[in-house]
RNA sequence: GCCGGUGUGGUGGAAUAGGCAGACACAAGGGACUUAAAAUCCCUCGGUCAUUGCGACCGUACCGGUUCAAGUCCGGUCACCGGCACCA
C-alpha cells in the first residue's frame, strides 16, 4: 500500500490551518514553551534545503511539547531590509518594496509545503512600517539614553561606483562588481555603546544554557583584558599614552610603535624629519583592512618617526617611536611599548629593524625566539621588580605608575562600538533630525513610524550619502525642539537592528501602543529554546543580548537575558561536500523533494542526516532510506490486531524506545531517535503485528517528525479523533528500560577472550569468578599470576596477569 | 594571522561519565518473487592473512604520552569548516 503524500499532507495542512491548532493561547494556565529559530532572510533564490534543518528540529521539539501539554509559541518572519534585495533592485529597477513582498509570498508557500507547525496569526516583517516602528522607537531610547552617538568612521570607499561598500563587496581590495580600488574614506557615523554593557555581555553568561563553544567565542570576541595605560613623555613635550597587559615587562621597552592613524603624527608633522614617508604609509595602510593589516603579520612593515623619541618613565630611557600598521587604532589607546623580548609580533618586528632585545623575564631564549609565559618567568634586568614573580611583580609596577602620575590600572576590551549608520536605502530610517542651533534631535514618538519615503532610484549618490539625502522635501524638516528649519538623517540602520529584538514582537505581533504588551512579556518571559547558525555567534546574537539588556535596564522587558537555552545547527552542504549555492550549482530545492518524495519523508532525512550540530553533505540516495520508513509504518496499517494492551514481549522494547527518542530530542540527538525508531518498527515487522495500543504510541512517538503520516494513519485504522486533539506524549518506567541479564566481555590483558550472559545485578565476585570458569579465560591465564581483577558492571571484566 | 570548531568503513553517521569500534541507514554484491522491470523480502558487506569450521593480527587524520583499558584524556603536527565587526 502506497503512502500517497500528495493527497495526504495537503489534506492534513488543510486542517490544521482550520482549525488553528498551531496558535500559541492568548491566556491559559498551561506552562509555557517558546521556541524560536532565526527567521530567514527572503532572498531571491528561494528556500534551500538547509533551511528546514533548524525549522524542523524546533517543530520537532514544539510538537512534543504540546504533546506534553504545553502552550507553545512557535512563531516565524522575515527579516527583510538588506542588500542583496537593494542591489537586486538597482539591478532590475524594481522597488525593493515589491522584490520584498515577491520573495516573501513564496518562502511562505515553500515552508508550509513542510507542515511545520508555525503560528501563522503571529508573522511578522521587519520592513513593515508597524514593525519597525519598534525598531525605531528603540533607537530612540538608546539615544536618550546617550547610548547612539556620531563619530568618524573609515569606510569602505569604491573610486568607481562612488559608493560605500560592505567588507564583502571588497574582493582583494578592489570592488567586486566594477573591480575599481577601494580606499578608506572617513565619514560620520551613527554608534551604540555596546562596550557599556561588555562586562554584563560576558558575566551574564553564567545564567543561561547557551553551548560551551557559543560562549567562549562570545567572551573571546567581547576579549576583556585587565592591564595598564602607561603615559611616555616625548622629546617634543607631548606625552603619548599606550595600553599594555605586561606592565611588568616596561624595563624591556626597547620601542614604542603607534597607529599610522594616530592623531599626534598630525601634530607633529612639521617636525617630524621624514614626514613624507610616513605620509606614505599612512596613505599604504589606509587601503588595507584591519584584517590584512594583522594577517600579514608575519612579514613586519613600520616607518621609523625621525626627530622624535619616547621617554620610558621607569629608568628614563629614550626609545624610538615607529608607526606600523600590526597597531589598530580601534584597541586600546592606539599606541603600544615594545618588548620584543616577550611579545611574538614584537619580537618579529625588532629582528626586521634589528631593534634592541632586552630580556627582563628570565626563563626563555630571548635571541631565538619570543619568550611569552607567564606563569613561570622571573623578573631581571628590572630594577625594583628583579627577583619577582611576573604576577608580583604587574601588581608592584601600576602601584608605582599609580603612585607617580604616569599610569593606572585599565580594562579594555576588543569588542568595538556598533557602527549603525548605513548609507543605503531599504533600511529603517534613523528617526533623527540636525538642527543648526540645537544640534542632533530625536522626532517625537507620536511620530513614529517615520516611514521609509519612495525614491525614483535607489542608487547611493555621488557623494557617498544614502539615496534618501536626495529627496529634498523628505530631508528638509523642522527642527522639533526650536521649530527652525532641520535636516532629518538620511542614513538607514543595518539589518541587524530589526533582528535584535523580534522574537519580542512574537509575543504581542499586533500591538499599536508598545513593541509588546506587559501582559504578554510577562507571561512569554523569554524565549526558551533559540536555535541558530554558528556564524551567528558574535554579531546577532551579541547585539540582540545587548538590545535586551537595553530594555531591560528601561523596565521594558522582565529577563535580563533574551534566551535561556540556545542551540546551533550545522550546514546542509551540497552533494559534493561543498557549501551551498547558485554559484556552484549544487543548490537543493526542497520544492522537487517534497514532489518527489513528501514532506515527512524530507523532515524525517533533515532529522536523520546526520549530527544536528555538525556539517552534512546531501545525499539524493539516502534520502530514499527515509522514505522507505515511512512506507513501512504506513503500512503497519495492514497487520493491526484489535487490541488495546502493548504485549508483554514487546513491552520493554516500547518503553527504551520511548525514554530514548524522548531524551535524544532534547538532547538535538535527532538522528540517533529515528535510528531507535527504525529499529523498533524492525522488531515489529520480525513479530508481524501490532496492536492498536502499540501503533498509538507508536504513531505519537513518530508524530513530531513525519506529523502528516501519523495523522493518517491515526485516522484510518481509528485510533482516535486525532494526535493533536487528545494523544499525550507517553511515559516510561525506568524499571521496564533495563534488562535481568547482560552480555559482558571479559578481556585478559585488554585482549578480548571472550563474551558471558550474566545477571545485570551480578556483584564483582561473581562476575569474575564467572569469568574465570570460561575455558577461553582459563586457558590465557593458566600459569600465569593475577596482578589485577578489573568489573565494570554491565560492561566488562579484565584481568591483568603476568608471567 | 587571531578566535571557535571538526577529522571514525565505499558513503552519511553510531559509540551516556575512559570499558565489545562501526548501531541505524545509503551504496554495492548475491539470492527469492516476477514473462520482464520496478517495488518488496532474505543473505554478505572495515582491512590483511587463514580456514571445512574455529580463528589471528591490524584499524577511529598523523606522531608521541597517561592508563589494566584511549575514537574518547594530555602534548605536538597536518588538513578542513565557521567568524573576524557594512553579507545575513
Amino acid at each position: 500500500m502506497r503512502y500517497e503524500h500528495k493527497i495526504v499532507e495537503p489534506k492534513w495542512q488543510k486542517v490544521w490551518e482550520e482549525k488553528g491548532v498551531f496558535h500559541a493561547e492568548e491566556n491559559s494556565d498551561k506552562p509555557k514553551f517558546f521556541g524560536l529559530i532565526e527567521f530567514p532572510y527572503p532572498s531571491g533564490q528561494g528556500l534551500h534545503v538547509g533551511h528546514p534543518r533548524p525549522y524542523t528540529a524546533l517543530d520537532t521539539v514544539s510538537r512534543k511539547r504540546r504533546l506534553q501539554g504545553y502552550n507553545v509559541l512557535y512563531p516565524i518572519g522575515w527579516d527583510a531590509f538588506g542588500l542583496p534585495t537593494e542591489n537586486y533592485a538597482i539591478k532590475n529597477h524594481i522597488h525593493p518594496e515589491i522584490v520584498t513582498k515577491n520573495n516573501i509570498a513564496r518562502f511562505k508557500k515553500q515552508i508550509q509545503s513542510l507542515g511545520i507547525s508555525f503560528d501563522w496569526s503571529r508573522e511578522i516583517d521587519t520592513t513593515d512600517p508597524d514593525y519597525y516602528k519598534w525598531t525605531q522607537w528603540i533607537f530612540l531610547q538608546l539615544f536618550k539614553k546617550g547610548l547612539a552617538y556620531k563619530k568618524e568612521m573609515a569606510v569602505n570607499w569604491c573610486t568607481s561606483c562612488k559608493c560605500v561598500l560592505a567588507n564583502e563587496e571588497v574582493v582583494n581590495g578592489v570592488c567586486e562588481r566594477c573591480s575599481s580600488e577601494v580606499v578608506r574614506k572617513v565619514k560620520s557615523q551613527w554608534m551604540l555603546k555596546i562596550t557599556e554593557y561588555a562586562d554584563r555581555l560576558i558575566d551574564d553568561l553564567d545564567l543561561v544554557d547557551f553551548p560551551e563553544r557559543v560562549k567562549l567565542q562570545q567572551k573571546n570576541w567581547i576579549g576583556r583584558s585587565y592591564g595598564a595605560e602607561v603615559k611616555f613623555k616625548t622629546t617634543l613635550g607631548d606625552e603619548l599614552l599606550i595600553y599594555t597587559t605586561r606592565a611588568d615587562t616596561l624595563y624591556g621597552a626597547t620601542y614604542m610603535v603607534i597607529s599610522p592613524e594616530h592623531p599626534v603624527i598630525e601634530k607633529w608633522a612639521d617636525k617630524i624629519e621624514n614626514i613624507d614617508e610616513v605620509r606614505q604609509y599612512q596613505v599604504d595602510a589606509s587601503k588595507k583592512s584591519d584584517f590584512e593589516r594583522t594577517e600579514l603579520a608575519k612579514d613586519k612593515t613600520g616607518v621609523k618617526l625621525c626627530g622624535v623619541k619616547a621617554i620610558n618613565p621607569v629608568n628614563n630611557t629614550e626609545i624610538p617611536i615607529f608607526i606600523s600598521d600590526y597597531v589598530l587604532i580601534s584597541y586600546g589607546t592606539g599606541a603600544i611599548m615594545a618588548v620584543p623580548a616577550h611579545d611574538t609580533r614584537d619580537w618579529e618586528f625588532a629582528k626586521k629593524f634589528d631593534l634592541p632585545i632586552i630580556e627582563v623575564v628570565k626563563g626563555g631564549n630571548v635571541c631565538e625566539e619570543a619568550f611569552t609565559d607567564c606563569a613561570t618567568g622571573i623578573m631581571v634586568n628590572s630594577g625594583m621588580l628583579d627577583g619577582l614573580s611576573v604576577d608580583e611583580a604587574k601588581v608592584k609596577i601600576i602601584d608605582w605608575l599609580t603612585e607617580n602620575g604616569v599610569g593606572e590600572k585599565k580594562t579594555n576590551y576588543k569588542l568595538r562600538d556598533w557602527v549603525f549608520s548605513r548609507q543605503r536605502y531599504w533600511g529603517e530610517p534613523i528617526p533623527i533630525v540636525k538642527c543648526d542651533d540645537c544640534g542632533y534631535v530625536a522626532i517625537p514618538e507620536s511620530e513614529l513610524p517615520l516611514k521609509l519615503p519612495m525614491v525614483e532610484s535607489y542608487e547611493p549618490t555621488d557623494n557617498g550619502e544614502s539615496p534618501l539625502a536626495n529627496i529634498t522635501d523628505w530631508v528638509e524638516t523642522t527642527c522639533p525642539k526650536c521649530g527652525k528649519k532641520a535636516y532629518r538623517e538620511t542614513d538607514t540602520m543595518p539589518q541587524w537592528a530589526g533582528s535584535s529584538w523580534y522574537y519580542l514582537r512574537y509575543m504581542d505581533p499586533h500591538n499599536n501602543e508598545s513593541l509588546a504588551s506587559k501582559e504578554a512579556l510577562d507571561y512569554w518571559n523569554c524565549v526558551d529554546w533559540y536555535n541558530g547558525g554558528m556564524e551567528h555567534t558574535t554579531l546577532h546574537l551579541l547585539y540582540s543580548r545587548f538590545w535586551h539588556k537595553f530594555l531591560y535596564d528601561i523596565g521594558v522587558v522582565p529577563t535580563k537575558e533574551p534566551y535561556s537555552k540556545r542551540t546551533s545547527h550545522g550546514m546542509i552542504l551540497g552533494e559534493n561536500g561543498e557549501k551551498m549555492s547558485k554559484s556552484r550549482g549544487n543548490v537543493v530545492n526542497p520544492d522537487e523533494i517534497v514532489d518527489e518524495y513528501g514532506a515527512d519523508t524530507l523532515r524525517m532525512y533533515e532529522m536523520f542526516i546526520g549530527d544536528f550540530e555538525k556539517a552534512a553533505p546531501w545525499s539524493p540516495s539516502s534520502i530514499k532510506g527515509c522514505r522507505r520508513f515511512i512506507e513501512r509504518f504506513y503500512n503497519l496499517q495492514t497487520i493491526v490486531i484489535n487490541s488495546d494492551e502493548i504485549r508483554p514481549e514487546l513491552e520493554k522494547e516500547f518503553h527504551k524506545t520511548i525514554k530514548k527518542v524522548s531524551d535524544d530530542i532534547e538532547n538535538i540527538k535527532f538522528n540517533t531517535a529515528i535510528a531507535a525508531l527504525m529499529a523498533l518498527i524492525n522488531v515489529i515487522t520480525n513479530v508481524g503485528s501490532i496492536t492498536k495500543k502499540e501503533l498509538a504510541v507508536f504513531a505519537i512517538l513518530i508524530n513530531p517528525f513525519a506529523p502528516h503520516v501519523t495523522e493518517e494513519i491515526w485516522d484510518v485504522c481509528n485510533l482516535g479523533d486525532g494526535i493533536l486533539a487528545e494523544a499525550k506524549w507517553p511515559e516510561y518506567d525506568e524499571s521496564k528500560c533495563v534488562d535481568d541479564t547482560v552480555e559482558i566481555v571479559v578481556q585478559v590483558n585488554g585482549k578480548i577472550k571472550a563474551k558471558l550472559v550474566i545477571p545485570a545485578d551480578a556483584q564483582q565476585d561473581e562476575a569474575i569468578s564467572l569469568a574465570k570458569a570460561d575455558e577461553k579465560v582459563m586457558e590465557a591465564i593458566s600459569g600465569m599470576n593475577i596482578v589485577k581483577e578489573i568489573y565494570v558492571k554491565g560492561k566488562l571484566v579484565n584481568i591483568v596477569v603476568k608471567p
